[in-house]
DNA sequence: TATGAATGAGATTTCATTCAT
DNA sequence: TATGAATGAAATCTCATTCAT
């Protein structure tokens, strides 16, 4: 995290390569270091190519960075949509979104690390890229299916709304992956030690459950 | 936030208002800016004083933020302190608490985005602190008590740890503040819009009770 | 020395030229006002590039020392490995290194000025280098040859010892370069005055060999 | 050398005491880091009292390091003075002022470090005390008395200057003294370590009484 | 398409010194 | 006599970016 490893100097003819690679640098990068902290030097020497690429391919330091944000939304997007949540009986829907949430936020830190990153910088990047809305809001139409289908068999609370529950099926997850740190450090455990995950799975669902479970007071 | 006011020049001889006005200007720009992101010009020109008065008191910028941290921090245990949490039913105690993080996040965001910032640099400043862990623990033995009388009086399960809890009780409510932009830009709808409150806030609770109240599968 | 003549911008794109002129710059800068003393930004005006450069090449004030350090050093052992001294007879082998150090110190005052500096800072950066050890050694067996051959033939007391007459050699005439401003101040004659010089070469050669000529006692 | 042993505040109301107490203190600072090195906290730090005392007595940094200056001269001198040379015999009296010359460097590296740092300034600040004058040339006048002597007797060669002949005398046990670190590093054996001091104290002797007692070529 | 050299603007930090009591 | 607080000027160093080939 401090030396960056100097990567062979790459002489590919291949341009698609050559993005791809100053891409994953700069993932590994950004996510580390946040936007501000992140050095355009650093991501040029993980690389293998120099400096002025980044700036022939990505424009300037915030465009790589935009770029990085743009792929891992759509990434997470992807794999969310491969669910078929459509298919599942409510109670059951919820559960593997859930799960999904949790399992994708555990597995690559990277994201959560990238979210926060961003809204320290209020979003602003994301704001400006097209791209990011139209491929978000698809998730909260799926929760709204979902609570639809649940509320018609009384399963669910009626005063449910699908933003909220996306909140709150992605707080937990989200909390324990992207203050790790903080938490661990306080409490003289990480919270992501390996014996507690079961345990915080369960609780995501069944947090999410009981509150959906549970009758509007 | 892009134009620091300049304070008018304050000639005091009350060092402790001097700290004190250098710590609340650093608060504001750190929260804003993030560490790397903040400058310490700017928070030299909110506070009146010059630059060199931070160094004076608080050795670097790192000293200032690490100050920074320990104050909100403390503030904020210090506010869960008073609660007198243990006086209530278990139930009652776990609602008390999770609304006083609720409300409390959604007072001062400036919080949750410190507690961010912190992370991103993989609380090291924390760790550097000393003050920290002590200060901290509290919140856990409360809520451990809070549990244990719960399930000795058959109401909550008996699989719940109090670190787990707390996750649980804080990740709802720090993720709808700390990751607002995103998540209003995403949607279309910032999450701490007003009339969104009361229902986010029983949601908060509901689901840690919802929770508590499940039987272990 | 206290006007620096800022010379004219120069746009070479030859590395080599660079670090050449920044390195030249350095020399003066350095020995004119030791380590602490000396401004980086005065070498980069000497220089004609800017200071950025120096960084650039350098890495830092230091390492742009340590590299000054370095070069003179390396000449000055070079210019001592080119009198080829072990073809001549012992007393004359002695008194042409004598007369190489007196008149290589008189030359360039500013390689004294260098070595009392970095002995203020106890050496550390030559400690650092690590090219210095092996460069300078060389010396110290050339002498032992010499004085081997001088013992052999009875010309030389046997008790000499190769780094005590290394120090012989080189502590007159050290101490009239490096300490003439004191000496001159307080005599009120500058001990490197040119109608000096002759009297004060016979002195070094003679009180070597007088030395080693001496029957111990 | 690095973190300066604060010194328990003194709060005496003796101002002799204090002054003396600083002139310590800026001894120890000036001679370990140089002028332009050492720092007027560190030495109010080793002091006791506060920053403000030393503009209070000595009126700028300069003024103090001039102080510091007169004071090491002073001391030297006049322990040489003590010495009465002018009852003992010619080479005797050599051999006496060259062990004291000796000893006097070897028992205090600082006084031979001030000279060095005096002279990397160009001795201006010698020049600018006034006493230092005629506080050193005694020293002269009794090396001339000496070898007025000796050359009468025809003991020594008639060619030697007393200038000369002091830097002769002074320059081998400065050298091993004041470039103790550079030599130390670069040879790999420490030139002052305890083994090797009385063969040092001998050359000293034998290589000026060598000289003096050579013919003229 | 690719690259090493170069840079200006601005960041943090240092330091001798003075103010006000 | 003594002192803690305060400061302006200047130092070193950093960094995104562009030049020239």
């Amino acid at each position: 995290m401090d030396d960056i490893p100097a990567a062979p100097p790459r002489r590919s003819r291949d341009p698609a390569a050559t993005q791809r690679a100053i891409l994953d640098a700069a993932l590994i990068e950004f996510s580390d270091n946040g936007l501000s902290g992140a050095r355009v030097d650093a991501i040029a020497a993980r690389t293998g190519t120099n400096v002025r690429m980044i700036y022939y391919y990505f424009g300037s330091k915030d465009g790589l960075y935009r770029a990085v944000l743009e792929q891992c939304y759509a990434a997470m997007r992807a794999a969310e949509a491969a669910l078929r949540l459509d298919a599942l009986p409510p109670a059951e829907a919820i559960r593997r979104m859930t799960e999904f949430v949790f399992d994708y936020h555990a597995a690559d830190p990277r994201f959560a690390r990238l979210v926060s990153i961003e809204n320290i910088h209020r979003a602003e990047h994301i704001a400006r890229s097209g791209t990011m809305q139209g491929l978000n809001v698809t998730v909260i139409t799926t929760i709204a299916g979902i609570l639809a289908r649940g509320q018609a068999e009384g399963l669910f609370r009626t005063d449910a709304d699908p933003i909220g529950v996306h909140l709150l099926i992605t707080g937990f997850c989200f909390f324990r992956v992207a203050n790790r740190y903080t938490l661990g450090t306080i409490f003289g455990k990480d919270p992501l030690a390996p014996e507690l995950r079961d345990n915080h799975r369960r609780m995501a669902v069944e947090s999410v459950l009981g509150y959906l479970q549970t009758l509007p007071a």
